[in-house]
DNA sequence: GCGAAAGTGTCGCTTAGGCGACAAAGGTGC
DNA sequence: GCACCTTTGTCGCCTAAGCGACACTTTCGC
């Protein structure tokens, strides 16, 4: 497991196209009946592929169904962040609304007994979530204190903390759009990515140094 | 060569996908430039497939075009007769509408330097009218005598006597319908077919006996 | 003309996928 | 309980597809 964390440059065709059926196969079905019922012949039959082929990809259809659905939320990513977008406000915005529109699409189309879809769905937001903030973070200069919070830390502790707001605001009758929940919540969400926060606010405050108190 | 005729029950499925795919990239290249400026890599690679798989199913990319005409023939005569259609005067009209339009759209389309890709599309299209025709004289009852006619030469002149046929029509400066066409062609054609002559007109003069010929 | 570039057709070799079969769970009905 | 059926994972063997490389031929551009 964790290869190569973002480069996949050659991949044996056949690989990407069953790579490629199997999620769509599984997308389709789902749109007609629900995930339980589904089984792995099911999904190997409208994908085209053999049950073998199968296995030899994902180890069961829950396997499969995380895969999809970081598929899903990722697509929707890319479609708010230009490809290789780099850290600043409205990016981030983006990632915490997309994560909340995510999530209220989900609990909407579903129906409630979504079993460990949930689970499954949190787990795999919150770790797309959490690579990107960390490549994120990586790119930012370095100012590691021996003591203080690494990069990988700080990913997950605000990936963690996106999720969990975004499960708030899903869960509240009358919610505010998805865009304004974000933009509400982003100076929380800041205040954990710490060697962050000097590039989101130009005109901040040092942040070492005795806070020089200006008169007001 | 020629290996079973209408069955093809057990073949392996990444055959069948390839044998999918490629005519499926010839034809969308076909809509974006001209045939003769297409290479093999092209297909191969709009295919998604290797290039030596390409060889793998076709000599060149003339096959390949045989094929694709072939298959598109093909299915308009599926839309216009039903599956295992029986023979009978409108089933044959069918067939000789569908020639005609055929042809037509083809010299409507594509520009007028069509190489050979004319000599082409005319060899598929009398090979697959003409195993139609031989399907509908083999199952006629069987009245074959020696020195008469076999169903294959029958199948084989009514073939090129439709095709011929809707050339010249495709050709008028001021044609009917197809549909009239081929109803006005269709006593011509029947004629060739002997065998199955008795199956289109209930009311016949019987033909071996002296034709009583009734009084005006 | 002539060299570079692109396309063609064909070779082994490697790898992913198809297939039949199997034992081991899970239902379902009685 | 017990059969019966479906589904699940997992084998080994075989085959189709991928790939790099080769020797051509064709097509340009100069």
């Amino acid at each position: 497991m964790l290869e190569k964390t973002r480069s996949e440059k050659k991949v044996d065709p056949r690989v990407r196209r069953t790579r490629q059926w199997l999620p769509d196969a599984l997308a389709a079905l789902m749109a007609e009946k629900s995930f339980e019922s589904i089984t792995v012949q099911d999904i190997a039959e409208r994908a085209m592929v053999n049950r073998v082929t199968f296995y030899a990809h994902f180890n069961d259809k829950y396997a499969l169904l995380e895969h999809l659905m970081r598929a899903i939320f990722q697509k929707k990513l890319r479609a708010r962040l230009p490809e290789g977008a780099p850290f600043n406000p409205d990016n981030l915005v983006g990632v915490i609304q997309v994560v909340a529109e995510n999530l209220d699409e989900i609990q909407s189309h579903c129906p409630p007994p979504r079993g460990q879809m949930d689970t499954l769905m949190e787990k795999q937001i919150k770790a797309e979530v959490d690579e990107v903030l960390r490549c994120w973070l990586e790119e930012a200069p370095a100012r590691r204190l021996a003591g203080q919070p690494t990069p990988e830390q700080a990913a997950t502790i605000a990936s963690w903390a996106i999720y969990g707001a975004a499960v708030q605001w899903s869960q509240k009758v009358r919610r505010e759009p998805a865009g304004d929940f974000a933009r509400q919540v982003l100076p929380l969400i800041l205040a954990g990515l710490q060697p962050l926060a000097h590039l989101a606010e130009p005109a901040r405050l040092n942040p070492a140094r005795s806070p020089k108190r200006s008169a007001a």
